[in-house]
DNA sequence: TACTGTGAAGCTATTCACAGCG
DNA sequence: CGCTGTGAATAGCTTCACAGTA
């Protein structure tokens, strides 16, 4: 085995998913004043079973205590640094109608090690307006300003009609990381990450979900059979 | 077999996770006076592969002609139909900040069977208030007003420490799914459902991925090599 | 022919259950 | 003893490849 603490053990998707939650749970505990927690106890405050917090846990290494636990403090300040929370990437966000207003006033960003350098918008009535500290540029000078803060990550919040172009010129600037919440797929080279987040999108699995119950109960037999 | 409400695993989780993803892609193909597609060009559209769109729509029963592909508005209709769109679900949405305001002027809600019929907050200062068309409530009425419109899906955007007092008090009073924008793990009793968005969650799977990317430039080796 | 629908194979993720260690 | 870390077992998801069909 290898003793390099950076050494880069691969770390599946679903654990990365998993790990900004953990981080969250860490530091609601330390805010507590807890100090050391079993992975039982973690598990709980984070809304999954010991078993898979420990597969996740043992990805990053080994920072527990064998019939101990885990020291807070410690296993925080790991997770931070996998995720590359010490680095406070610089981010941009490109709309401002009221999700992209929430977006650059969301105190989660700060804490959380990112830095909100930019904010950009097309309409003439919301450049120049001040949002959460900073005033609206225009759309036009993206490139300016990607390169000039060293943007790493772009928010894109617009109407999808203009998120597919916003999206081309982060790219052509040299962002890797987008993160879209306009209702529509990006299309990026290979070597670029997209998320996409869609609020509609999780109100329709929800609904799907109602209505199962709903029928279920309704019906009270087995959804199985349709004569066709 | 037997009525069991625990008897569905019908449709898969993955599979449902992106019907409304292909409800988008139809309704945009419809836009454009699309009315046929195969699964390759519809699985672009969508940002999937061709393969797993059909397994997909295969979960749902067999909407396509073999040799021609599907047509856009029997398929669009058939995947509302699972999704329970037709049903206009009443949701209600507490706690408006930034970002219940950009819930509650959504549009995205309203064009797909949700309609929102009750805005609530704690603050007197934004009681009273109108947004979107509708007059913000006081959080105090929730069992009342999601008794008298019958609300189905309960939307949490308050901070973190009152997130579990509304869940439990929507639960208390029926609400069986819960879209959860609040940076905290809600407890629910069985049978509810909680989906949880949290949007620094999104940006720090991107950061994770940005900072391998930046390390292995600056390192500039294959990650394959590690020497024992 | 050109496409869908689907068994089967391959992969990834989760859970189990216990060895290993403080 | 109690708890972590992990191989092994299981479950779930994706991809392949082609049989089946309008």
């Amino acid at each position: 085995m290898i003793a390099d603490p950076a050494a880069r053990r691969d770390v599946p998707d679903a654990t990365v998913a998993r790990l900004p939650e953990y981080l969250r749970a860490l530091t609601d505990l330390a805010g507590r004043g807890v100090a050391s927690v079993s992975s039982e106890e973690l598990a709980t405050v984070a809304g999954v079973r010991s078993a898979k917090l420990r597969k996740d846990l043992s990805h990053l290494g080994s920072y527990g205590v064998r019939g101990v636990g885990y020291e807070v403090e410690v296993l925080a300040h790991e997770i931070s640094r996998q995720l590359g929370l010490a680095q406070n990437w610089p981010v941009a966000i490109v709309g401002l109608g009221y999700l992209g207003h929430a977006l650059a006033t969301y105190s989660g960003f700060a804490n959380r090690g990112y830095h909100v350098v930019a904010l950009l918008d097309r309409d003439p009535e919301i450049v120049g307006q001040e949002i959460a500290g900073m005033i609206v540029g225009s759309v036009d000078d993206l490139e300016q300003v990607v390169t000039g803060h060293g943007v790493a990550i772009g928010v894109i919040a617009t109407p999808a009609a203009s998120a597919q172009e916003v999206c081309d010129r982060f790219v052509a600037v040299g962002v890797r990381s987008v993160l879209n919440f306009a209702p529509c797929v990006l299309s990026v080279p290979q070597g670029v990450h997209v998320r996409k987040v869609d609020l509609a999108t999780e109100l329709q699995i929800l609904a799907f979900h109602e209505q199962r119950k709903t029928e279920s109960v309704r019906e009270s037999r087995p959804l199985l059979e349709v004569s066709p």
